[in-house]
DNA sequence: GCCAACGTTGGC
DNA sequence: GCCAACGTTGGC
């Protein structure tokens, strides 16, 4: 019997859930900041396709693939889970910060993010050049398009991704 | 650090 | 509503 996510991570539910890849920078916020921190919110998300995702398609419990960008190699190096249900993202209303938006307000919000918790790290990371070199990897949105930090996955490729990451071939 | 890709802004 | 200028992402 093939293991899937669901019976290893014992999720609750037997909803349909979706999974996703969320970059971030090494050295901005690592998936060891995130496991230091249990959980974090989102912040900062300056794109409404990947604003549209956190805000209307996330799930909590969704399965989120952590990436690593301006890595050496940038690559998957573990796995998070959606956390919470979306919200404002408060660093919208922060005039001190370099993510403030003025045309944003707090009755109209313009940025919406999720709280991800940390999950697992991976026993190596899976890097880019790898993934590009699966056939069966090539429909990411990761592989197909650049610049987006919020993508949705597919569940065979998250499973595949974690198979990798457990060992090379 | 370079620079290509590409999303956003703003003049018209 | 077009599109050039601009700014940012992110691989390398």
């Amino acid at each position: 019997m093939e293991t899937t996510v669901n019976t290893t991570l014992g999720e609750e539910g037997m909803a349909e859930r979706r999974c996703w890849l969320m970059k971030s920078e090494e050295d901005e916020y690592s998936i060891d900041d995130l496991e230091r921190d249990r959980s974090a919110a989102w912040t900062r998300v300056r794109n409404y396709e990947a604003r549209n995702l956190m805000r209307d398609e996330m799930s909590p419990g969704d399965l989120v693939l952590y990436y690593h960008s301006n890595a050496k190699p940038s690559g998957v190096v573990g796995l998070a889970r959606v956390a919470s249900e979306p919200y404002p993202d408060p660093t919208q209303f922060d005039e001190d910060d370099p993510y403030y938006d003025e045309k944003a307000s707090r009755e109209d919000p313009r940025w919406w993010l999720v709280d991800v918790a940390f999950v697992e790290r991976f026993p190596r990371k899976v890097p880019l050049k790898e993934i590009k070199k699966h056939p069966e990897l090539s429909d990411m949105v990761l592989v197909k398009r650049m610049r987006l930090s919020v993508q949705p996955v597919a569940a065979a490729e998250l499973e595949l991704i974690r198979k990798l990451a457990a060992g090379p071939d």
